[in-house]
DNA sequence: CAATCGTGGAGTTCATATATCCATGATTGC
DNA sequence: GCAATCATGGATATATGAACTCCACGATTG
């Protein structure tokens, strides 16, 4: 019972682009190192929010990457759709039909009523949700994806 | 985002205890049969159970394994905590506290209530909702939770 | 043309869920 | 007491999939 690295990986990369001025875009580098992801890896995450429909690339010297949508409109529902295919909590319950051992599993109605509270939530969380929201004590908010649009590493 | 194999295993077993008529063990052959569990394996799994005190184990003749406490007063939360632990949906929330690299972490609140649903759900749904409710044609109702707590069973 | 991007897929590593085995001790019926 | 029947406990094996790496390739731009 446990989201995987993989997932999370693509929140916080497309977070990560949310926070992107317009029309600038972000390349496997820049979010690899704000995000601490190894840049091959985020590589093939990439790949799949690309082919979902969540973000656009752009090849080519200052290529990167861009979302399609506005924060708002990107549910966490859509992301893990598009990385982990359909919910699936539990392996019985396969492509719809129940367990095979009995035609009325009792334990059906709990594992659907889980699988509704769950992507209840991912549908009504939006990327919009997760950026961060600072309430900075006295000091004026920080300017974040300022000249070259991303955040350097320390490093 | 799936459960384990070994908490489905947990539930369907400490279902077939509650269906046992009072008095009546079960031994691990019997459960291994009729769930369909590999009994080397489900020996491991009640002594899970056995340990976290939900169920209680008698050696030699006719030993076997009972409930310990009537099906409607064992939730699905104390089976997971027993098998699995405390509930953890995402790996950078370990033990209480944030990400390392933030310390007010945007998506901690939606893993947050995340949690708190399928907790919930674990929460309000006993052994007694899992019993398998035969709706046979003509038959009486099975009564459930009537004289000592729980349900018989058929046979 | 050369540098800089993403693309694509094969392949590796690693963790852990799942499963197996066997020696041991407890209990009961005879 | 003796033998059969239980669960116990731990060591070990296997399977599975997540997480990660690598490299050759094509697209794009200055």
């Amino acid at each position: 019972m446990q989201l995987s690295k993989t997932f999370d990986y693509a929140v916080r990369s497309l977070v990560h682009l949310a926070l992107m001025p317009e029309g600038q875009t972000a390349d496997l580098r820049a979010i690899s190192l704000s995000q601490n992801i190894p840049v091959s890896y985020l590589a093939k995450v990439m790949r799949h929010l690309v082919r979902g429909g969540l973000v656009s690339s752009m090849l080519g010297r200052d290529g990167g990457y861009s979302l399609r949508r506005p924060a708002d409109q990107i549910t966490l529902l859509q992301v893990y759709l598009v990385m982990e295919g359909e919910l699936r909590l539990v392996e019985c319950m396969d492509n719809g039909r129940n367990c095979v051992m009995s035609t009325d599993c009792a334990q059906a109605g709990v594992w659907k009523r889980l699988k509704d509270a769950v992507e209840g939530i991912f549908q009504e969380t939006t990327l919009a949700d997760l950026l961060p929201k600072r309430t900075v004590t006295g000091g004026a908010p920080v300017t974040i994806n300022k000249e070259k649009g991303y955040a350097r590493a320390g490093a």
